[in-house]
DNA sequence: ACGTATGTCTCATATAATGAGATAATTGGG
DNA sequence: CCCAATTATCTCATTATATGAGACATACGT
């Protein structure tokens, strides 16, 4: 943000040519993420990395050393317990998450819906948080999961919080294929076309909530808030799913104001001062 | 569970000399863990590992744009959401995790109470799973959390499908200071002496499940059960948690069939069959 | 304002990772 | 039951790779 800053960061996507001085260590990542996509041969693996496999074997017997992956002798390679240690570590130090928990709990417990947490991470939402409901359905969410902003509840309450002008782009990010098609093909969910959603998304940034009607997930419905750190700006975002029979318009529009109440609370325990 | 896992290096500690060749790796994995420890200043995590601040930074900023750590500017670093990403799937990678979802979520239901999926992990107990009560207690634990074997229900319930004759060695890692103070200090929970531990152990291992007296945490009791795989091993274990008052000795005596049909129903899911 | 801790670079050096290859052990299919 | 394919372990010369001292600018607390 000094001055003169010229040429390259922005959208400068991820180049291949960023030699970065940890050649190793970014290696040994990249092939943390390689068994994490399920790729668990050895042979696979050194392919995917292009390492020889001499190299590929060492780094493996190192991270399996430290627990950061699990070997399974002649099978192959599965991600270890290290991981789930500091994947919930990683949860715990968020003060988002220790601070949402009782609320989003006691909504679950209110509503008897599933709850989620999330929070924005470039041009989608991440979730970090899912009390799951007390009804029989099952919901395929996990936090951890990733999504396009504008194509989920969340995501459209975390947009509440951005830039209006970038709403447009993100828009079109959620919609796989802008072109043919104009029937409904009615498997694959998308948000309604960009002046709808534009007139939808004034009506929820009026409200201070939002809905995602099986925009997403057929027979999916969801209402969301977002949450606002001490400094106003907007932090993370719950969500209240529940399968569509559970969901008729007015029950969503009764659930606006609760879930709003319970993000404002969240939004309270983090220091937020209504404006 | 490729039985005689835990006899590799067992007993190994964690030697200091372990020249594998990768030192970069495992140093930005040490970082890892510095920083899940919550030391998240440049000076601390330099110090730690005995690298000057020029590697330190180095590193950090690699990790920092793979998503491994989060960085607040002037204020320090946590950990990242890939790890939270990663932790996830690591779960999701055990096949135990993903088939006992349901059954345990099915046990919380049925009973109110906290429930936990656990495994073994070489002296120790690791908790893969946690589905939390409708009661108002709230109980600390979660995923990635270790205990000793034999100070926790779960534990004792993977020690059913242990060799009888570790169960001296492990009974004595649970109990911190055998000497001194006979007399009950009350505020820090043991297992019973080891006469009596036997005893109870086998008890257990002829119910088919294994009870947990406020061993571990006071006013805290359940009953466990452990879950075969298609070779007959242990494969883990499941129990039902709640405080004492929930939990009279009748209740407990009704619980240990329940909770024995829910595991033998994960261990059929597992292609275990009676035996 | 001051001092301290951090963010960002550069560069000569040798340390530390590399990758070819040779061997043994294991698996599974025909 | 043997063969082919894959994996598990090593060794070792080579140099690409990470290293660490240091210079400089910038933010922060008090």
């Amino acid at each position: 943000m000094t001055a003169p800053m010229t040429l390259d960061d922005a959208d400068n996507a991820d180049a291949p040519a960023k030699p970065a001085g940890t050649q190793t260590l970014l290696r040994g990542l990249t092939l943390l993420e390689c068994v994490a996509a399920g790729v668990g041969d050895v042979k696979g693996i050194a392919a995917r990395l292009g390492t020889p496999r001499s190299t590929t074997h060492r780094m493996l017997t190192s991270l399996v050393a430290e627990g950061y992956l699990h070997h399974i002798p002649h099978k192959g390679y599965l991600l270890g317990s290290k991981l789930i240690q500091l994947g919930q570590k990683a949860l715990e130090q968020r003060p988002l998450v220790a601070v949402a928990r009782p609320r989003i709990e006691a909504l679950a417990r209110q509503t008897g819906d599933t709850v989620h947490l999330g929070v924005a991470e470039g041009d989608e939402v991440f979730y970090l948080d899912k009390i799951a409901g007390t009804r029989g359905l099952e919901m395929r969410s996990r936090a951890g999961l990733r999504m396009p902003l504008a194509s989920t509840g969340i995501g459209k309450a975390l947009m509440l919080g951005l830039d209006p002008a970038r709403w447009a782009g993100l828009h079109a990010r959620a919609c796989p294929e802008e072109s043919a098609a104009p029937a409904t093909p009615a498997d694959r969910p998308r948000p309604p076309p960009w002046p709808e959603f534009a007139a939808r998304m004034a009506d929820y940034a009026a409200w201070g909530w939002a809905f995602d009607l099986e925009e997403n997930e057929l027979g999916i419905r969801c209402v969301a808030a977002p949450v606002r750190d001490a400094r106003g700006g907007v932090a993370g975002a719950i969500s209240v799913a529940s399968a569509t029979p559970y969901m008729p318009d007015d029950r969503m529009r009764a659930l606006g104001p609760l879930v709003r109440a319970a993000a404002d609370a969240i939004s309270c325990d983090l220091g937020w001062t209504a404006a």
